[in-house]
DNA sequence: GTAAAAAAAGACCGATTGGTTTATTTTTGA
DNA sequence: TCAAAAATAAACCAATCGGTCTTTTTTTAC
């Protein structure tokens, strides 16, 4: 019973590069089979007797790509964030991590969060609902990490961390799209510039230490 | 010899709206067919005549759409800006722009730039071409701006046209997609404070102005 | 080692895909 | 007005879509 989860993955690992890539229309359960070397009863036999969703396994399987590809991406950040005390320091990371990894991702294709947004906002339900999820995620991670770094002293109590969050979020995402359609980090790195500027700024001012 | 030209604008304009909504892939002939009260003949008919490239005539509609749905947006942009003499007042209005129309864009489904170029990036080759293009486009005309409003005087010289073009027009899709994904104008709204701040801080201070 | 259970292969399914073709209707220009 | 030309409708096509089902193979647990 452990070697159905072991090809669950390998199943769900694959599928994350293709739908990453070809979006969830574009990928045919086919290349599927293709991209696991496994034949069609194989995967089918996976996805449906657990959850038995009558979402159609295809779906079921996008949905649990579009997971891993999300938690892969926190994972590799995480790991280069968790160890820093500093919350500047540590937003700077973010910011840093990407501009080496935009165009060069944790899961090809880029941002599963950006990749997927777009195509299921129309058109399927279930995937959008996950990217919301994704995204609410992120934003509270963020908002967290900058009322923490409020608490200690860190960062200016005159900043909003929803907004600030907002327009950490939204400015990575930006220079991540911008980056891909050149096919150039250029406008990643006028972004990053920019949002580097704009973490050193929440620095507390004198002013601000007095009170 | 006319009837051919306005059923054929007809065609476009009613599959721009579905290809960005629903995509490339996401958007059949069928689709086509009965957003535009047509036969599969009377489509086929229109677009094989001319061009008679063999991309096949799916995306050879999808491309004529997508340069279609972007012109929209520019020339609903143009029409506010083009007014303003001030080149800050100009940018800002950009802004402006979008702000108000986030969630109620020119073409239903978003900015077409945005939604064809995550799709197309790894499927295709002719969209992503368009899209390479439209965003040079946009890019050249705000570097334009930009560098009209240093020689104007309105703009400090310290600043970088491209680069912060790119910030530019990054900070606005990101702001759009944040927005889409919420279903909120929160995180444009956030996007654009930033930026309206941005451009104010364009303008030229007391040392530049004595050069 | 072996029998029960799980996993995988692959033939098969109806529906839909983009596209073609032929017949018919409509538009056009003299 | 009327014939030539263009535009449209609709039947038709092979290929592919996601999905099912039966058979065979492989694991698993005793």
């Amino acid at each position: 019973m452990k070697k159905s989860e072991k090809t669950r993955q390998h199943i769900i690992e694959k599928a994350a590069i293709l739908f990453n890539q070809k979006g969830f229309n574009g990928t045919s359960m086919t290349d599927i089979m293709e991209a696991t070397g496994m034949s069609k009863g194989g995967i089918y036999g996976n996805f449906k007797r657990d959850g038995m969703d009558k979402n159609g396994v295809k779906e079921e399987i996008a949905v649990a790509a579009f997971e891993h590809a999300v938690a892969k991406v926190y994972s590799e950040i995480s790991l280069r964030t968790r160890v820093i005390e500093n919350t500047i320091d540590k937003l700077k990371m973010v910011v840093y991590f990407y501009k080496e990894r935009v165009l060069n991702p944790p899961v090809e294709g880029g941002c599963p969060i950006q990749n997927t947004s777009i195509e299921a906002e129309n058109n399927q339900l279930v995937l959008k609902e996950k990217v919301q999820e994704a995204m609410l995620v992120w934003h509270r991670r963020v908002v967290r990490t900058v009322e923490k770094g409020i608490e200690r002293g860190e960062i200016t109590p005159r900043v909003n961390p929803e907004e600030f969050a907002m327009l950490f979020i939204g400015m990575i995402e930006g220079g991540i799209m911008g980056a891909r359609i050149w096919n150039s980090k250029k406008p990643f790195n006028a972004m990053s510039k920019k949002l580097l500027e704009m973490i050193e700024d929440l620095k507390p001012k004198e002013k601000d230490q007095t009170v």
